[in-house]
DNA sequence: TAGATTGTTAATCGATTAACAATC
DNA sequence: TAGATTGTTAATCGATTAACAATC
């Protein structure tokens, strides 16, 4: 354990996590690196070579107990605390992910919406979120310690809200603009375009 | 060129043609694979090594010319025609993808909405894209040569509508439900709530 | 021509996988 | 104990990068 972790370990890692979560829903106490790799369909070895960058969560001749790796993986990605986010863009995305109940339930709390449309201020972009001036962003994150900015406006008006989000101290930027966002903090992206390009190359390769 | 190709390429190639189109926007007419490289933040050697798989596209000493190279990725990852869609789902997140004006610009078209909720039938989920019947999916997408089907149904549904879209015919899938498909066909994922988590543990991360 | 930049090779780097000793 | 499965090493595989000859 503890060496330089593999850049490629992150992602999988979490889906270590929510497949075990799955597992804790059927019931399944303890599981083999064999049967987490058939269900992931990856490999065993690679399942016990990423666990052993963090240390031994296993018992030889036996396995995994479900609910200690899912414990001890959602201690390894941050998942005990709720999460303080705020959404940047109220239109057709940002009231998706709004309304997006899942998210609640894993521990991202959205606090609050943010438009510049005077139309939508003050109105409630899902139950209990409230849409605000933009030009109270930067203020609102910093009052209230948020953590995470979720950019969901257009492509033109991304980095100038990213930019904002890191002056209020934001510490995590989720991405839903065709943009690469120049920031100092770790940013994710969604790029639903991007995907579907992905996607019709794959079927335009296969085709041959 | 024309090795196998790393499976790594065809999400650079996306970002290249991408910004291509920036760059035809902005009336740049050549680039070198330096600039390119300084705008995507890769490796200069890295473009021209995945350009070589598909063929030369450059002129020694001068650089690319950004519309000829545009125009050949978008050959090669298939940007030519028009897509044909179906959006399994008339929730907030496929409201949010029926109402996402870019995808239509860029050849995406979706073609119809499906629901098993009859409160939704028949009305619109975006201009001119109207709820069906879940049940009519299969027929639908035998009889108007659907080529992608975007599934945007609870977890516990996506893996029944994506063997449904697949007996319909259906050559690739776009999934946002939070499951790994089984398909024969392409899939690409976006799980919002993986993303996240992703970006989390990368903030833990770096507090160290 | 001289300077610039490609296309391609070969070296490096990093990630995956097989194999097996340790051990439950 | 015998059988099973981990944790870890070493071998393999694949992807990135530096370097440079080709050439515009």
């Amino acid at each position: 354990m503890s060496e330089k972790i593999p850049r490629t370990v992150s992602k999988r890692l979490v889906s270590y996590y929510m497949c075990l979560e799955k597992l804790l829903d059927e019931g399944v106490e303890v599981i083999s690196s064999e049967e987490l790799a058939r269900r992931l369909d990856l490999k065993a070895s690679q399942i016990r070579k990423d666990l052993s960058y963090f240390g031994e969560f296993g018992r030889r001749g036996v396995g995994y107990k479900v609910e200690f790796l899912y414990n001890r993986i959602g201690e390894i990605i941050g998942v005990q605390k709720e999460w303080k986010i705020v959404l940047v863009g109220a239109g057709n995305i940002g009231r998706a992910i709004a309304n997006y109940a899942a998210m609640r339930e894993k521990g991202f709390k959205i606090l609050a919406a943010f438009d510049n449309d005077p139309q939508k201020l003050g109105t409630e972009i899902a139950p209990g979120i409230l849409v605000r001036d933009v030009r109270e962003l930067e203020d609102f994150v910093r009052e209230n310690n948020v953590e995470i900015g979720i950019v969901a406006v257009p492509a033109e008006a991304a980095q100038e809200v990213a930019e904002r989000l890191e002056k209020g101290g934001i510490v995590g930027i989720l991405n839903f603009a065709p943009v690469k966002l120049k920031t100092t903090v770790p940013v994710e992206n969604v790029d639903i375009t991007a995907s579907l390009r992905v996607l019709t190359f794959e079927i335009v390769r296969r085709r041959g």
